[in-house]
RNA sequence: GCCCCCGUAGCUCAACGGAUAGAGCAGUGCUCUUCUAAGGCAUUGAUGUAGGUUCGAUUCCUGCCGGGGGCACCA
């Protein structure tokens, strides 16, 4: 990439005038400027280097800018580099030129809608835990939420050449699910024979949950009932609720995997608490009086000593906690899948207790706990305040998306399209159009989750980079009724150009070529919502550029051209929309 | 009380220590005999507060104010 073909000039030149830039290590580089005017990339060095040399950084800058020039005269040629300017306060701006673009379009146009892949993580194995929904529970917009950033940061890591592995991490015994069933039995009409007829649908689940919890809190005969239904689950001695547990739990989990295809996940590990839980309680026991300590009946880690919150790991009815089975999970994990790189992702409410757990990994398997880290995202909040499962006041996935699917089939009521095309746009708009929402903003922080807002398919929507695309399409595919095709003329090398071009590069262009760059950035950073506002720019300068001339114009020499930098910018929204798992389509 | 995260326009969000703090929504005014108007163009409007570090601070540090999350047997 250019970035570092310009750090090593801008190098290069520092050294020659007689600085070290030792001195300003990691305080300068070469970026791209805010606005595209300011040339395409640019650098601090003079600002930097200025201060440490006390000089004047506009003086430096020129200085090094006359020695750039000179030494380009070395022989090399830089066909990419048009011209260096000097801005204050003591900003270098490179501009590139025209062959350039050309050239980098055209790898666009070859390698078409699956570009902007790297190999900065070649060979790197990644384990990648998200969504982590309770089956016996809802699947709530908090798990769309994870699901939605999980995927998305996979795909990124795919495409710089890792192989990831997508695990989910389901809690199927615990607490909760001896509440769901205690109120699943009590939800039973009396006329029902046995009382315990098994749930068949998740809603129903879900209000069972609801109840259970209610009456833990406020029913003390009902608590004993529910901790005494927990025991059992967990040791699985009773057939009766054996009974309900396992149609309840395959209730869920079938549920589950349609909402995965419904949002383009697939897994390829599904681990278990039933599975996690017996070997956390087996390393947490074995580690007592070393990493952990008995206290009033409990197994605890004393996490004081490393300024983090003393939890409790085994509750003094010896029943593993959330730590201990995660703990648990983390050896599971690697026993499974060994990996350079196990990433879990979760809502920021339990990123204290990854914190104690990742610590008592630390202590007792060094290793795993080096290669693990925990991307806390935010949480998806109503404007009313908290979503909670244990009042019943949740969103689920699905009625979120059955709403926003009624909006938008009003909306192409008029249009000509048949049953099933009319139910795959609203379907792909729908869903992303959450996504969009989901993604655009930087995943650590809390979403507060207007559906008004999810529901206003203008501006910044999913629905615009999906309409853009589309819009595109639709003008090759005019290009191709008027027998006019892609051409960005002759490579750079050669002189003579046989496609009339436009004397300016336009910003479309500018924007167009920094694709690969954001994809790694977004990658490294863990950050698609740097992805998100690079498209919806991009579509912006799409669609200003298709509102201020016709593109397809047989009587135009340009129009060839025009449609090349039309089919770049589709191949390049479609590898994008992809990378984040937002469905793409050729009409709406 | 202690720990963590966060305060940017009326609202929802951007901004790798840099250049004139960007968008969208909402408001106002234009724009479809032309490739899909879910579009385009124009316009109003913001860094909680007091200090500090720096040539330069929305960004780093400290205090205060405000919001959220967590703080022993739930997850």
């Amino acid at each position: 990439m250019l970035f570092q073909e310009i750090t090593k000039l801008v190098e290069m030149a520092v050294r020659k005038l007689g600085y070290s830039l030792e001195l300003v290590a990691g305080r300068w580089g070469v970026e791209h400027p805010d606005e595209l005017a300011r040339g395409d990339y640019a650098t601090n060095v003079a600002l930097v280097l200025g201060k440490e040399m006390k000089q004047n950084p506009m003086e430096l800058a020129e200085q090094i800018v006359r020695e750039l020039k000179t030494s380009s005269a070395d022989g090399r040629t830089r066909s990419w580099l048009e011209r260096v300017e000097v801005a204050p306060p003591g900003f270098i701006n490179f501009f590139l030129t025209q062959d350039f673009f050309t050239a980098e379009l055209k790898k666009v146009l070859e390698k078409g809608d699956k570009y902007g892949g790297g190999v900065v993580e070649a060979g790197k194995k990644v384990l990648i835990e998200y969504t982590d929904p309770n089956p016996f529970k809802e699947f709530h917009i908090g798990h769309l939420m994870s699901n939605t950033i999980g995927e998305a940061i996979s795909r990124l890591i795919e495409s710089q050449g890792a192989e990831v592995k997508r695990a989910c991490y389901q809690g199927d015994v615990g607490l909760h699910v001896a509440k769901a069933i205690y109120g699943s039995v009590k939800l039973k009409t009396p006329a029902s024979p046995s009382g315990r007829q098994n749930l068949k649908e998740i809603t129903e689940w879900g209000k069972a949950y609801a109840l259970g919890s209610q009456v833990y809190e406020s029913d003390e005969v009902a608590k004993q009932e529910i901790n005494e239904i927990n025991k059992k689950v967990y040791d699985r001695s009773d057939t009766e609720i054996n009974k309900i547990y396992d149609t309840g739990r395959q209730v869920s989990l079938d549920y589950f995997e349609m909402i995965y295809q419904r949002l383009d996940t697939k897994f390829d590990y599904n681990f278990f608490e039933s599975e996690s839980w017996p070997i956390g309680q087996k390393l947490v026991e074995e580690n007592v009086g070393k990493v952990f300590e008995k206290s009033d009946g409990a197994v605890i880690f004393r996490g004081e000593k490393y300024n983090l919150h003393t939890r409790v790991f085994l509750t003094k009815e010896n029943l593993p906690t959330y730590e201990a089975k995660e703990l648990g999970l983390a050896k599971l994990k690697s026993e499974q899948y060994p990996v350079d790189q196990s990433i879990v992702i979760t809502g920021n409410e339990v990123a204290s207790y990854f914190t104690v757990v990742k610590k008592t990994l630390e202590l007792i398997f060094p290793d795993l706990a080096k290669i693990t880290k925990h991307l806390p995202h935010g949480m998806l909040r109503l404007p009313t305040g908290k979503m909670s499962s244990h009042t019943g006041v949740v969103v689920t996935a699905e009625s979120l998306l059955a709403e926003i699917k009624t909006v938008v089939s009003e909306k192409i009521a008029d249009r000509n399209f048949n049953t099933n095309e009319r139910e795959v746009i609203t379907e792909a708009v729908a869903i992303g159009a959450i996504k969009y929402s989901i993604l655009k903003q930087s995943p650590g922080r809390d979403i507060i989750f207007d559906l008004a807002k999810a529901l206003s398919f203008e501006g910044d929507s999913g629905p615009y980079l999906q309409y853009s695309y589309v819009r595109a399409r639709a003008v090759i595919e005019k290009g191709i009724a008027e027998n006019i095709f892609a051409n960005l003329g002759q490579p750079p090398t050669s002189a003579k150009a046989s496609v009339g071009k436009p004397a300016e590069i336009s910003e479309l262009e500018r924007r167009l070529t920094r694709f690969p760059e954001v994809v790694a950035r977004a990658t490294s950073l863990y950050a698609p919502n740097l992805l998100i506002t690079y498209l919806t720019e991009l579509a912006s300068s799409f669609n200003a550029y298709y509102a201020t001339q016709k593109i397809v114009d047989p009587t135009d020499p340009q129009s060839a051209y025009r449609l090349a930098l039309t089919t770049t910018f589709s191949h390049i929204m479609k590898s994008g929309l992809t990378l984040l798992a937002i469905p793409v389509l050729e009409q709406m």
